[in-house]
DNA sequence: GCCAGTCTTTACAACATCTTGATACGTCTT
DNA sequence: AAGACGTATCAAGATGTTGTAAAGACTGGC
């Protein structure tokens, strides 16, 4: 039942760096270890680590942005670990999208502790959902925000990436208009079916070779749409 | 959009009773306040809040066996507040089941945002049942809205799915025509029979082997339908 | 202030679905 | 066996939904 423990360390601090490194592979974690923010963003995609320790004071950046980042796509748990004992940085860095936070000095075990919470929470959620997405002739990298079509870069603007990445993150499940407008324009639009109808035609235009008869960005009558990644078996 | 946002409160200081209840109202939270251990575990059952805030010092007992005896039957999140520091009370609390913990003296800012990190959480523990029906060739998948016969997807319309829906998940009772107008059509054309036949045909031709001489979608002389999932035993 | 890119809004054609009525079929009663 | 009643089938027209293009409104960068 040996599951993935991988754990993502992103820490300048050397010292601190390998302290959690000891700590986390005594405790039968694998660990994963990086310097700076961009490498951190790059990691979280690659190594697909269950759980990611943050440090905020990082070199390149604010550790706040790679919170952001990886919550494009992923869910993954992200535990800060910061100097800063302000209540702003705190509340900052949890509704970024961080999961907890612990400020330095910090006991082994009380972080051992709240990783086990983490982990708990991972349990109950469903797939995990995958940095980059490759079917066909397309490739998508939510962590790159990018989009290929047989290897050309194919340009989506804000609204159409947003909704491909809805659809393609529920990938085989109907959406209904009102799921998508929520998500897409907030819960003050969700009447205004039309504007899904434009920008999905767009995404087709883009996307599918014969946009009038798509092969994956499919319509539900009366429903919505639904993304369908290959011809589905029962 | 009034969603349950009850957050049941468990603490026997009453000042700081106050204070959250004050706090968490003003932020649009309903709140329900006890003062013990024996009525936490009761409110935490009869309320069904979405969030516990739980007072480690209880008059009547631990505030770890209310986390445990709350885990025993729901996952609803539990946030620990405490005037204990120490790390080992931390750690149990913790790996007793509670989600959060933090100690007195806290910013208000602090526990709000730890709080929307816990209705975050709530928010991903969708319901992981997976809705499928299978039965002779027939395979319907309700989470997918996606229907096959023999291996075959079955196109079919809204009004359609719906009837289905309403019969399959009905297994074997009778619904009369206007159970059946009422649910897809609305209250107002409850004297309508004639639609029901004749998508209902619609569907016998799309699922039946022989439309003419139903297996499944049975007609009830002078009632209604039926759906039976396989020949009834005597 | 202009420009380029994007989003909103509109209008209409194309299409799918639903309704409706005519007709055929089946079964039960007398 | 004939009639009465409920049901099945069919297809044309009405209705509703979706695709598409294109024009106007908005936005941020220069």
């Amino acid at each position: 039942m040996t599951m993935a423990r991988k754990i993502l360390i992103i820490e300048d601090d050397v010292q601190m760096q390998r302290f959690l490194q000891v700590l986390l592979t005594g405790h039968g974690y694998e660990t994963c270890c990086v310097t700076n923010a961009r490498d951190g963003i790059l990691m979280a995609a690659e190594a697909e680590p269950v759980i990611i320790l943050l440090d905020l004071g990082l070199p390149d950046g604010d550790g706040l942005t790679v919170v952001t980042k990886i919550r494009e796509w992923s869910e993954v748990p992200v535990v800060v670990i910061s100097a800063r004992d302000q209540e702003n940085d705190k509340v900052r860095a949890l509704d970024c999208g961080a999961d907890d936070y612990l400020t330095k000095p910090f006991g082994s075990k009380e972080l051992l502790a709240r990783i086990r919470v983490a982990l708990r929470h991972v349990k109950f959620q469903g797939q995990p959902q995958k940095a980059r997405f490759e079917w066909g002739d397309w490739i998508i990298d939510f962590s790159q925000r990018l989009v290929w079509r047989r290897g050309e870069l194919v340009h989506l603007t804000p609204t159409e990436y947003r909704i491909l990445q809805l659809l393609v993150s529920h990938n085989g499940k109907v959406l209904t208009y009102r799921q998508i407008l929520k998500e897409v324009w907030g819960n003050a639009h969700t009447d205004q079916n039309h504007y899904v109808r434009v920008h999905m035609a767009q995404l087709r235009h883009k996307l599918e070779d014969n946009p009038a008869q798509p092969r994956y960005l499919l319509t539900e009558m009366g429903i919505g749409y639904r993304f369908q990644f290959e011809t589905p078996e029962p």
